[in-house]
DNA sequence: CAAAGTCCTGAATCATATG
DNA sequence: ACATATGATTCAGGACTTT
């Protein structure tokens, strides 16, 4: 696999498939050709707000890692609001008529998502319930353990009629039989899960690949091409060839670029496993 | 049990508890003393935009009755956005400090609701996905099967500590061990089903009384005053009954109030039911 | 080597009391 | 509005250690 991976906006001209474009979502996609993708994931910050001080385990002599990174921070809702209305217009120019966009998210911002998109004229397909097998508890016992997270599906528009749904597809992953909106899933750990020299997981928010496998398996074909512009630790980008898809991935922070260019080196194992269930 | 049955504004002071009152809730509700309820339930309509004509069911004639009920009518996204601010102010008013509101809904219009809270102060605590065991099937095979409706949990505020969360409630009712904010319960159906003389359902989207039976007993103690502002066939009220609660139930539709009124008659084999999880 | 036990951690808007 | 100290409520899964 030959990961191509685009420094400067100049070389991304008839050069976006199979790639990692290094920079901000919001630019990059200004360089990128309309009515090009297949189908775009988007997995962005949820902007937690969480609380300044830490949760301190009381039965080990450590604190939970919340998601504290910078790019998860926003200064309000307002903020928040401009960037997702920013990304949704730069996004719907770049899908085709026929395209299908999942966002993922929380109810700390999702529903902003979603009515933005409403707003905006997508249409929504469906929701997804990613149902995590394995969530953290609340310990405090003061609210309901959050074992979901959502995904909304949608078209560009209302008219939009010859998206790709598999259902054959469909009726595997979900926990019935009538192809239902639930995906039963654990939260991505073990040897799948990124982690530096020290041991310690590269990006906190890391989704597990039998969800992007899900996503891109219901909702495209062979050789179509996927933009995910807030690519993470590049998971989408990862899931995309192992099943035969091409992808465009743009990511903002050098530290994840450099891990997503080491994850493509590492393919072989995920190869050999995804199609066996592994993944 | 004596249900009072309120038709003029003017009958509502001190009068409310363990009442049905026949009238435009926007209007009602500015009738109701503030900081009085300890939790809200509302069950809105959904603005599905559904087509006029009615769906054929594939290769047979009987027809899939869609919920185009007058009530679900609105012209345009902004008409039900306006609808929607006016109830939650309402609502907020007469919340306890400490008191929590839940809205149900699905994609077409949930998520219009949690961005609207959220823009008012609401603090979202979580939400709930109800998992239905018996969804109806999407036929047509061009989307996932919608089997969760999804419920917003919040307080009025960010600083609003004190609310009531029964973790043990919680814990039978989640699917695993920690309370988990799912919760998998049939839709309502058979003889709890309310059904006319010729036997055709009364309420095009009555809830499972097992469905406000959690609500109620995860966020109530007993005696609490609960809010419905949209009762339908009444469902709110009844499990409040049921439950040992409080309530107002409010409802402008003629043909609802009268069906509340005879559901409430009925209620003996509810109250033997609904301790030994019949309901 | 296998089995059993220990430890760590995961998108978390997670408490209360005192100063 | 902060920071700090106290306290004793969490489960599944994987990695690691001990038996």
């Amino acid at each position: 696999m030959e990961l191509k991976i685009i420094k400067h906006v100049q070389e991304i001209k008839d050069n976006y498939e199979n790639a990692l474009i290094h920079g901000d979502c919001l630019t990059i996609m200004e360089h990128l050709p309309a009515n090009t993708y297949s189908m775009v994931f988007i997995d962005p910050p949820y902007f937690l707000q969480l609380p300044k001080k830490q949760l301190k385990r009381w039965k080990s002599n450590t604190q939970v890692s919340g998601v504290e990174e910078h790019w998860d921070q926003f200064a309000s809702f307002e903020e928040y609001d401009k960037f997702v209305v920013e990304v949704l217009n730069k996004v719907k120019r770049l899908m085709k008529d026929n395209a299908t966009i999942w966002v993922i998210g929380t109810y700390h911002s999702l529903y902003r998502w979603g009515k933005i998109m409403q707003d905006m004229g997508f249409w929504i397909l469906n929701d997804v319930i990613w149902l995590k097998s394995n969530p953290m508890p609340n310990w405090l016992g003061v609210r309901f353990t959050n074992a979901t997270e959502t995904l909304i599906w949608a078209t560009k528009n209302k008219t939009a009629k010859d998206y790709i749904f598999n259902k054959e597809q469909a009726k595997v992953f979900g926990i019935g039989k009538v192809y239902e909106n639930v995906w039963k899933i654990p939260i991505c750990s073990g040897s799948e899960r990124v982690k530096d020299e020290q041991g310690q997981k590269v990006h906190p928010t890391q989704k597990p690949i039998e969800l992007l496998k899900r996503v891109i398996l219901t909702s495209t074909k062979e050789n179509d091409l996927i933009l995910d512009p807030m690519a993470g630790i590049g998971t989408t980008g990862v899931s995309a060839y192992l099943l035969g898809r091409k992808f465009t991935i743009i990511e903002r922070e050098d530290k994840y670029v450099k891990w997503i260019e080491k994850r493509f080196k590492d393919l072989k194992d995920l190869n050999d496993g995804i199609y066996n269930n592994k993944y």
